[in-house]
DNA sequence: CGTGAGCTTGACTTGTTTCAACCAACGTGG
DNA sequence: CCACGTTGGTTGAAACAAGTCAAGCTCACG
């Protein structure tokens, strides 16, 4: 079988996750130096594991336990949970520069399984040094805090979509989300991106059938609202997409 | 107007949600002594704000400054976030001995807005003091790490059971999820458990209808499932509820 | 060349909402 | 103390949203 198409595990200069981001947080951190120092280019640091995982792969199952704090570098990965009859939900898409979840700073095992979407690479950070540099630095300990905000009102934010809004709504504002955070990291073209995800993924993170979601997405093709083509989308009409995100209904 | 009918604010002794949990923690963590040591049944301290609050009432909302962390001592209570058009989430309710949410201890801006549902005694922590506590004592930061895990594993089953369960499905567990919290807090007598709720707070926290949620009360009653009269519930038939929260479908 | 994964489309079913009417309990003010 | 408005609950009929089932199509891959 081949390899997995990412770039070599130890440059980190094209990473798209590199600036400013947790990967060199977290790699400075441990090495113990101040949090606000440059970092230079290169920022691989000794004990900070590297892993590339094929597309399509479960990663960690839920209740497993996880040994190093993973880090997404390159690629696009979910977190989900199954039910015994094949019910599925994806909680969260991870991106470059994600971390899979602030919890497993604190805790071993995973609540939910990490799949990957496409081919990815990711890194694993000491968990017991990662957690005293976050007792030790306070600007660290800050950041953490702030990611746990953020990540409880990301769920919050699901649990709202899901419970209190049609199927457009909540699709359209998936594919909103996406963007933006993926214009944050430098990854649009313009109002294009690259968009691995299947209909089945947009299902299971939307709480939808898989028909259903093609259904609408069709109807948001028809109504030029993005075009979809060869693993890539584009906002033809980021504003259309954004009023049936928000005001509909 | 009548004052709230809860006990006078300085006599925690009574308060379910003394022993051995996070109200008694935290005062002990602020006046500086060892976690692990005994607590004096009145367990007063300077500084820590007592409240009341009426029945049906918004505290706090999405947005504002909550001056002090707060934890609920008697009564029950809901967060909730609102739009635009007036639909509604609630995404938790707040049992005597809960925290609000453990993020307030980092924060001050409450992501979602906080309501009564009875009449509600609250006590607020200094949240400066707190934090240093957190920072200083090794046992206190774990138990918040081990409090954040549990927020977010809460909200994260939230957004499963909205996404990928059923109407009956999804009150079957709410109530027994209910009746679980009750339990650990010694507020059952047998089966049967106070029951402030009103249709349009389960019908808001399960995503659907007020209308909807009566009928499959009633379909629940009908069935022998469990009995509604004068505020209080009584789990007729706990396994049966509970095989219709879990393996339908 | 065959196979399987992913997407599209249509017909039909089911679950949930909407609208509407009605009832009971309760608190309030005249 | 009664009349009345409000809040919460129940029920039924009709409308609508989403799910299910099924067929056919493309494309990548071995």
């Amino acid at each position: 079988m081949e390899p997995p198409k990412i770039e070599s595990p130890d440059s980190c200069g094209g990473c798209p996750a590199f600036n400013d981001n947790l990967c060199r947080v977290l790699s400075k951190a441990i090495v113990g130096g101040p949090l606000a120092a440059n970092v230079t280019q290169n920022h691989f640091v000794e004990d900070v594991e590297d892993n590339v995982a094929h597309a399509r792969r479960t990663i960690w199952r839920e209740g497993e336990s996880i040994a190093r704090v993973p880090v997404i570098c390159q690629g696009w990965a979910a977190t989900a949970v199954a039910m015994s009859d094949g019910r599925r939900q994806i909680l969260s898409f991870l991106l470059p520069g994600d971390l899979v979840s602030a919890v497993l700073i604190f805790q071993s095992v995973s609540q939910c399984s990490v799949e990957t979407i496409t081919d990815v690479r990711y890194r694993g950070f000491p968990r017991d040094e990662l957690q005293t540099a976050v007792r030790r630095q306070p600007e660290l300990f800050a950041l953490v805090s702030r990611m746990w905000g953020d990540e409880i009102a990301r769920a919050d934010r699901l649990a709202i979509d899901l419970g209190r809004r049609g199927a457009a709504e909540r699709i359209a504002s998936l594919i909103l989300a996406l963007s933006e955070r993926l214009a944050q990291r430098g990854m649009m073209q313009g109002q294009t991106m690259d968009f691995p995800l299947r209909q089945h993924h947009i299902a299971d993170a939307v709480g939808l059938t898989v028909v259903h979601v093609g259904n609408v997405l069709a109807e948001f093709r028809r109504a030029g609202l993005l075009k979809i083509t060869d693993r890539s989308l584009t906002l033809s009409d980021p504003a259309g997409l954004h009023r049936i995100a928000t005001e509909m209904n």
